[in-house]
DNA sequence: CCTACCGATCGGTAGG
DNA sequence: CCTACCGATCGGTAGG
């Protein structure tokens, strides 16, 4: 039972992803999981319904996972060195690209995001407002122990995760640059603290 | 005649660029011209046909507009005057941001980029690849002319550009955040020419 | 350009 | 969870 409804939330996220909402049918969906369409009425009580489930899903995993909104900078201690910098960020890169929850949402929201105003709005949060700050607070701290200069940080944190985010889309729509994508974000990272390191 | 044909193709990229090829029914197509749905077929064979025809105007379009594949950057004198290449570059973003054509391409193939194989190709390269070759070799000049430093150009490029699509894509999104994002680009611009100038 | 129509599929319901 | 069905709409055709 409770089964079969988490199924029918993860194939509906899967086909979303990669068709959009409209463009899925249920008989899609019913026919991927291997029931009948009628039986996906007994878990929902239309196909909106899915949807609204699923992003009550996304906005949860979020919160719970994400570390764009529930970093303390105050407890993390941020290493000194910059080669462990770069290597804490692949790793959060390496998570948020794999993380097959995130990357479905993700791409749903990329695909959505000129129709559904609620998905439009999740997409600009969760995709950009959300990172730009997280990446302004981590730099700010990184001027405060004068390790970058001092310049305007939301600006550079914009300079540092926003190409990210374009190489991320770019592995979501083509898997098999990925290696090519790493390497260019790892180029990239070592050239900003190169630019922006103090003395 | 032509002149309805004309309308069939800007009316479908219309709606192609909100809500995707899938979830835009030939009826719809129809009743935003005032025609009935049947008579779309006089001009086009199917619903693919206007798809493949946009396309096709897409990349005729792109090869006459677009500065990212028609620069030879031997004959195009470059301002030396920072202040002169903010100005030049922010009246192209205001081209590329505002041309009525360009803007509902590139929503589409935003849209389009994970279940049309076609469609996710060109925008990896008309929203990707060219924009990044095009401001390496700018930079690459830059660096020859000693005015910027001589760092690893298709990085310095990508620190460049890459933020810049990422606010354009916001602006497809949100229009109504269009002048705050204009700063921002501006102060990225003149940030990224402080910290990468020479002497 | 239209009316009238096609079979297939859409989201959803009845009833078991 | 199923079969059987609903009216509406889908892309597309015939014929004028």
């Amino acid at each position: 039972m409770k089964n079969t409804k988490q199924k029918i939330l993860n194939v509906s996220l899967d086909l979303f992803s990669i068709y959009g909402f409209e463009a899925t049918s249920m008989s899609k969906i019913a026919n991927t999981i291997g029931i009948r369409k009628a039986s996906l009425y007994s878990h929902f009580e239309s196909k909106q319904a899915i949807l609204n489930e699923i992003i009550d899903e996304i906005l949860e995993y979020y919160d719970k996972k994400s570390n764009f909104v529930n970093t303390d900078w105050n407890t993390v201690d941020v290493p000194e060195n910059v080669d462990e910098i770069v290597k804490k960020i692949q790793e959060q890169i390496q998570f948020i690209l794999h993380d097959p929850y995130i990357s479905k949402a993700r791409k749903m929201l990329v695909i959505e995001q000129f129709n559904n105003p609620i998905l439009s709005k999740l997409q600009t949060k969760q995709n950009y407002i959300d990172v730009l700050n997280y990446f302004t607070e981590f730099i700010q701290l990184l001027i405060q122990k004068d390790i970058l200069i001092e310049e305007d940080a939301t600006i550079m944190a914009s300079q540092f995760c926003l190409p990210i985010t374009v190489w991320i889309n770019l592995c979501d729509r083509e898997p098999e640059r990925e290696n090519e994508v790493m390497e260019q974000i790892c180029k990239h990272i070592e050239q900003f603290f190169k630019v922006y390191k103090k003395g």
